[in-house]
DNA sequence: TTCCAGGGTCGGTTTTTCCGATCCAGATTG
DNA sequence: CAATCTGGATCGGAAAAACCGACCCTGGAA
């Protein structure tokens, strides 16, 4: 670009005015700098803008106004730069990236995102569900506001809100001999197959639990979606580990499963809020972390049953 | 504004690159200067464009995301600036703001816009038709690109290319008893009644023609529309002098009319263009000037008769 | 004819831009 | 774990630009 936002304001007053004389007082600048500014632009456009009259101002030529028009246009279009920073900045509107861990999505998010769409209708939320690993890659790489999701191997680049902790439980088909009992220990499972939940980083998480204590569970199947882990639980291959707490006391496919608190003193997940620690939150990306404040405690969680 | 084009376009350079560094290769500017636009613009947009990842380079924020999207739409309407330049000056398109002396143009102007409309099918005519006075002043206001009429008084600051020679005529009823001369002189004509055309500054040029005699013309009637005279004429309230020579023998309510050439040296109209001498002509003007110089000659002028 | 209005031009000053050099912190490598 | 590399931030000085007051010039008005 070979001519400034200023060339650009300095002529468009000098066509209003009429004169440049009217101009510079009109907008407080030198006689001198408007005529510069003007020449310059003949100049790098190639075109006669005005038509100088002695004594008595100026006037657009046929291609000075059309000129002017575009150059109305151009500023406009500039200052709404400044609107769009103050609308993405500070209004509570326009779109936040939202993670979410896989698992954790179909039971919080459909309550949360109907709770904060009230809360703040200009709002629109692009979601992203993934395990924990591309949450990780996403935050930093800023293409997520916020991820919804467990501090489980969090670098230290992100910042991590927390909001609720969830206790491991055990997943049990209804019919299993264990089911009727009111909590069971990891060696009480000891000769049991478990159903083990296959995503890169809480899969460490669950096998973690039983190298606390010594022992090696017996996998008899995996798998990265929850609803398959539930169904062969529920089918009567094994027992799970999970730690939230979906209210469906059924697979999807209708048979169905009981949740029984880990007996013994476990680390939980804690359930909160990611981002970048190097992004200054936006304000609808601070607004939705207050509205996640209010919704998610340990007494309660949107979509899940109380412990 | 408080941001420059320059310092948008070190953003957008630096938002393609996904580094400070690399957009500074890109462009061959020094990376210091693209560090210090992108600060710039934080500051004075009030957000984080990017998030600097040690050694790894840049990601831009989902703020930024947006706004280098509006930064590189501003930059392009910047530069439909110079093509908007380049088409009003230098492109056989766009908007011609022609005038022409209103008693031409019902004869001329049909035939030399259709002429013109197929030489060259980008241009748009906007016409304006007035007498010498008004002329004179919207060509100096530069309301006109070109204006098509007689050296009627021009001022100096007006350049004036003549075209065609109009001699003075004398335009009677046909059933007037001196329409069967082949000629008639202004002698001729002492003991007539004179329909004068008056508009500003012909009327003058048309009573000189009788004060170069010493004669005084008796003046019956005036009007300022031509189709009124002519109507006058043909109605027998006496002659009337006119250069134009419309083929139409007859009035506009259907009374034939005889044209007969003045007796006698008289000075002419002279037919041309006549333009603003402080405006430089855009390509579409000199291309119909050169249309007119072409169409418009001492033996032939569209819509009118043969000397 | 003089005066006035208004645009252009000229020097000098101030502000901005630019660059090279350097600093610094995290990533990578051996 | 240390050395090295990468890439952004900062600093100081140089170059460029913008700006202004003073003055010139020309056409219109008195």
């Amino acid at each position: 670009m070979r001519f400034t936002f200023r060339q650009l304001e300095y002529f468009v007053a000098a066509g209003e005015a009429g004169s440049i004389r009217g101009a510079a007082e009109a907008i407080a600048i030198s006689q001198p700098s408007i005529s510069a500014a003007i020449a310059h632009l003949e100049r790098e456009l190639g075109l006669q803008l005005f038509v100088r009259h002695h004594a008595q101002g100026l006037s657009l030529t046929p291609a000075g106004r059309r000129l002017l028009h575009e150059a109305r246009l151009l500023l406009d279009r500039a200052e709404g730069l400044h609107a769009v920073a103050a609308e993405v900045s500070e209004q509570l509107r326009g779109r936040l990236a939202l993670g979410c861990f896989v698992t954790l999505a179909p039971m919080i998010l459909p309550e949360l995102m109907q709770g904060f769409a009230e809360l703040v209708p200009g709002a629109e939320i692009a979601l992203f569900e993934a395990h924990q690993e591309r949450l990780v890659t996403a935050l930093r790489r800023v293409d997520l506001d916020l991820a919804l999701t467990y501090d489980l191997q969090l670098p230290e680049d992100l910042v991590f809100a927390p909001l609720a902790e969830l206790p491991p439980h055990i997943l049990l088909a209804a019919d299993h001999p264990l089911a009727t009992r009111p909590e069971l220990s990891l060696a009480d499972l000891a000769a049991e197959r478990l159903v083990l939940l296959d995503l890169p980083l809480s899969r460490d998480y669950f096998l973690s639990l039983f190298l606390r204590e010594g022992l090696t569970p017996q996998i008899a199947q995996r798998s990265a979606q929850q609803e398959v882990v539930r169904g062969l639980v529920a089918n009567g291959f094994g027992y799970s580990i999970a730690n939230v707490r979906p209210r469906a006391g059924a697979a999807l496919d209708g048979r169905p499963l009981v949740r029984l608190p880990l007996a013994g003193s476990h680390p939980p997940l804690r359930l909160g809020l990611a981002r970048a620690g190097s992004l200054q939150p936006s304000r609808l990306a601070t607004a939705f972390a207050e509205h996640c404040r209010a919704a998610i405690t340990d007494s309660g969680i949107p979509g899940m049953d109380m412990p």
